[in-house]
DNA sequence: GTAAATTAGATTGTGCACAATTAAATTATA
DNA sequence: TATAATTTAATTGTGCACAATCTAATTTAC
């Protein structure tokens, strides 16, 4: 029998890493119509709101790799929603951008958000509060991260 | 330039993902001694409190399937951790159980979860109401996810 | 008792996720 | 200016994570 501060349910990155989980897997239905994964969607969402990014910048908005950006953006490329070209001012730099199908996407995107938020079921008040500490905790965690 | 309610950090699920990912990377180093991933030590810590258990039954505390665990039970098989044996009463069962290594694994890992949290670097309070966030939100995804 | 339905775990196929490494381009230094 | 150091994205290798499918065992229905 565990100790406990070992106990599993005490645990927080568990419930975070199982919630992260389980809510990816809540947004696989609603994602469906845009035809593209959860982390697909999510490089959606910095285009439509930048339209045009470098790999470098996306990694550092999502908090992801060249090695899993690479070949995620290549499916997309190929799926036509965006596309990636060498920059002409620094050749080691590849931009990424919208394409119009990309573009379009995002109509269909736009009640996914409140979809979700839903089906969360939380009180506004409590939302806020823990989007406040996921975001600050977000940070700290990052930050421990780059030392 | 995406509407605010499709901008990246106002996506709840995008900072629980990022989040999850980010914890995780921060265990890295601290179970180095153990030699175990991230994934791998929440097998243990579950063992560490049950001490045997059926692969459905690990798969219900961790909220991961057969395709997951199996290779991953194997792999820790192969580094002599855990059992796998079929149950007698249920040939469809497999059993999981620690080895004498995996037991005496339990005292290194003692002190990760204070390390752990050490890092964060959040106040006990604010930790507190966190947690119960998390478990809340989990459950209801979870449940979600079952209709 | 027998056949149909369900269950548990394994397997197959695909998409991440990340550490380490590589090649080319750019920047910093002497 | 030439060389060393750093940067960017791609690649390689490994470990998940999950949907779909399969096989064998067990349970349920008749």
């Amino acid at each position: 029998m565990a100790e406990e501060h070992l106990k599993l349910e005490n645990q927080i990155c568990f419930s975070i890493y199982a919630a992260a989980r389980e809510m990816t897997k809540l947004y696989k239905p609603l994602l469906e119509k845009l035809d593209v994964t959860y982390p697909q969607y999510l490089v959606l969402l910095v285009l439509w709101e930048e339209e045009s990014i470098t790999v470098k910048e996306m990694g550092q908005r999502l908090y992801l790799d060249s090695g899993t950006l690479t070949p995620m953006l290549k499916r997309m490329e190929t799926a036509g929603l965006l596309y990636r070209h060498r920059s002409p001012k620094d050749e080691r730099s590849v931009i990424i951008s919208l394409t119009d199908q990309g573009k379009e996407a995002e109509k269909e995107a736009s009640t996914i958000p409140f979809q979700l938020v839903e089906q969360l079921g939380m009180e506004e008040e409590e939302l806020v509060q823990f989007k406040a500490s996921l975001g600050k905790t977000l940070e700290r965690v990052h930050q421990k991260n780059q030392e």
